[in-house]
Formats: C-alpha cells, sequence, structure tokens
DNA sequence: GTCTATAAACTGATAGAC
DNA sequence: GTCTATCAGTTTATAGAC
C-alpha cells in the first residue's frame, strides 16, 4: 500500500470514529508515520480528503447503477421471478453484502451519517443516492411484481419500497450508534435479519 | 420568556442546525440580544446548555415511559384491543403525534441525530432510550396482540417491534437529512406516512 | 442583598505571514 | 519554524435594577 492509500484509510477510520472536523492533519499524519507536511505531497488540503473518500464511494454508486438497471431489464425480460419469487429474498441483501464486503464502505456510511449535517455536498449525496434512488428503484421493482402477480393486486409500490428499505437503513442505524469501530462480526447479524425481513416483507404481500 | 429560556431555544436551534461545535456563544448571545458574558450568568458552560437541552428530552421519556407502562397494562386488563384492534393503527402515530406537537422536540431528535457521535452521554442515551426501550416496548406489544389471537401464532415479535418501529425512524432520518429548518407543514406527511404503515403492518399479520 | 448584564482580561488553539 | 493575529470558552470585577 502506497502512502496516498495509507492516508485515505487512516483518514476514513479517524473521521468515520469522530468526525471530520474533531481529527487534525497532525494525527493523520502520526498514524501514518510521516510528517504533516508531507501529506501535502499527496492532497492539497485536508477536505480534499474528504472529498477523494467521497468521490470514491460515489464512483461506487455509479456501479451501482449499472448492475441495478441490468438485473431490473433482466427480471422485466424474463420470468424468472414468477418461477421462483423467492430468489427475491436475497436481491436486497445481497446488493447490501456487495456494498459491505469491503469495511471501507461501511466506515464511509458512517462517516456519511456524521458529516452529512454539515457539508452540503455530503448532504445532497445522502438525500439523493441513498435515500431517493434506493426508493425509486425499489418502488420499480414491486412495481413489477406487481405487473406480473406476483404479489397481490392492491399493493402499493410506493409504500412496499418504504416499508422494505426503512428496515436495513433502521439496522445501519444502530450499528452506527453501537460501534465506534464496526467489528466485522457484526455484519452477520445485519444480514440475517435483512434477509429474514425480506421474507417477513414478501410473504405478507405475495399471493398465495 | 424570560434570558435562559431563550439561551436555551436560540442554542437548541442553532445546535440542531449546524451541530454544538460549529456554534460559538457570541453567535448564541447575539441572537439572543446579549453579550456572550452574560450568559454565563445562566449557564456555568457551553456544555450546560447542551446537557440542558438534553435533560429537557430525557424527563419526557421518562414522563413517557409512564405512559406506555399504563397503557400497556390497561390493555391487558380489558379487551378493547380484541374488540377493535385498528385503535392499535393509531397507537404508535398518536405517541409519535404526542412527541412532536412540540416543535422543540423534533429539533431535539435532529440535534441527537447529530451529536451523538461526539458525545458519549448522548449517544447512550440514543441507544438506550431512542433504539432498545421503544423495540422492548413494540415486542412486548406485539406478544400480547400473539396471545390474544388478534394476530397470527406464527407471528414474531420481536421482528415485529423492528418492522413497526424502524419505519418511523426513517421517516425522521428522511426529515432530518432534508430540512435545515424544519417546518411544521412536513409533520402531516409525516403522520400521514406513519399511520398508513401501521395500518399496512397489522393488515399482514392480524387474523382475519 | 440578590440577580443580571457587561467590560475586560486570561488561556489555549489555530491560521497565516514571513 | 517562529511570530502574530484571531477567535474560542472562560473568569473576574463591577455596575445597575429590583
Amino acid at each position: 500500500m502506497n502512502t496516498k492509500e495509507k492516508i485515505f484509510d487512516v483518514s476514513l477510520d479517524l473521521f468515520s470514529k469522530r468526525g471530520y472536523d474533531s481529527v487534525s492533519l497532525r494525527e493523520i499524519a502520526e498514524e501514518v508515520g510521516i510528517k504533516k507536511s508531507s501529506i501535502y505531497s499527496h492532497y492539497s488540503s485536508k477536505e480534499a480528503i474528504l472529498m477523494d473518500i467521497f468521490e470514491y464511494f460515489t464512483d461506487l454508486f455509479e456501479y451501482d447503477d449499472l448492475i441495478n438497471s441490468k438485473e431490473l431489464v433482466l427480471s422485466e425480460d424474463n420470468d424468472v421471478l414468477i418461477e421462483n419469487p423467492e430468489l427475491f429474498y436475497h436481491m436486497g441483501s445481497e446488493a447490501i453484502r456487495g456494498m459491505f464486503k469491503e469495511e471501507r464502505n461501511l466506515k464511509i456510511w458512517k462517516l456519511i451519517f456524521i458529516q452529512m449535517h454539515y457539508n452540503e455536498k455530503i448532504r445532497n449525496f445522502f438525500q439523493k443516492e441513498m435515500l431517493l434512488k434506493p426508493l425509486i428503484f425499489w418502488e420499480n421493482f414491486f412495481a413489477i411484481l406487481k405487473e406480473k402477480g406476483i404479489i397481490r393486486a392492491d399493493s402499493n409500490p410506493q409504500l412496499l419500497a418504504k416499508e422494505y428499505y426503512s428496515f436495513p437503513i433502521f439496522l445501519l442505524l444502530e450499528i452506527c450508534a453501537k460501534y465506534d469501530d464496526i467489528p466485522e462480526s457484526c455484519l452477520d447479524d445485519f444480514f440475517k435479519q435483512a434477509e429474514e425481513h425480506a421474507r417477513f416483507l414478501l410473504d405478507c404481500v405475495k399471493v398465495k
């Protein structure tokens, strides 16, 4: 790992624990094992580090957008979901698993929870990419299930989207509130609960 | 309104918008219309203001604990819920409505969302009083509904508690992310959605 | 005498100039 | 790296209102 990556990781670690403002460049430099002036060889300012972390995460979302739209189109083209709606159980939790198999990403979520109150850019991102867009995706998803007769005809896709998505966000909030340093072990429990939730919700609305 | 109350309100307003650390005593004093040293006639320190806000909120919760336990016992004693399980629709949203009819309390929620990452005491409070205890309360509640045969025998009260509670918390997170200054108008929408959610969930699990 | 407001000064941290 | 200015929270002394 080169120095810039070390700065990235150390900064993310400290920021996600104590917030951006509470961490000084001196601390970051110390943890990395360099002098603080050396940071400027890699980043032009403290905020540039934050924005680099943020952009890394933003790129991830753009990649996810592709995956999501592809899967959604796929499910419209063939009838795999009709044959086996239980596959749905896994879609959400697998998307989440993909997002969080990197410990780094979970830390960035926490950082965004903390920092959105102080940074317009991060706040807008959180609103749009982490709340609005996922809700639209899941609304489309439930609309398709409804159209195909997998879930009940009186289902409300918009409500179901929020029913579906609010649960894992709540779990994340629980984790962020509980842990300073998020242990990998808590992820298993997270996935278990997310799957249980998906199973429950589909069972509630699917045509028997 | 006396000066101390003004300091309380102005501080809460500014803290809930920009966080505790970003607000200076000078700003608070200016907004109140006094000099910063005058604040010390009412509060021994800046942190004392934060803790006063926090204690006001803590007291509210202790009062709510009484109400909650009383209502829960009530519902065990008589069979009003069996006769009219739809009353359940309103229990949650009314509890929330009671909490948020004071604009002040919604601001404190936001402040706690922001500040819990920086303050051990607030973080513990959030975890215990705003996550753990409500979940236990709703778990007991669903256990009673199950026992009385109002909801299906294969229901999982612990899961249902989280299904129930995660939704309004998600709504709150949405509001806190969206608004700097939370408008009263958004409360109506909040209550509408919370009721729709309660209706949906009960409809999913109740014995037909 | 008590309560409240204010001016002035102190301390520590931080940022920028040199 | 040092010097300086600035701003934060705090403390003290004092003046005035009731």
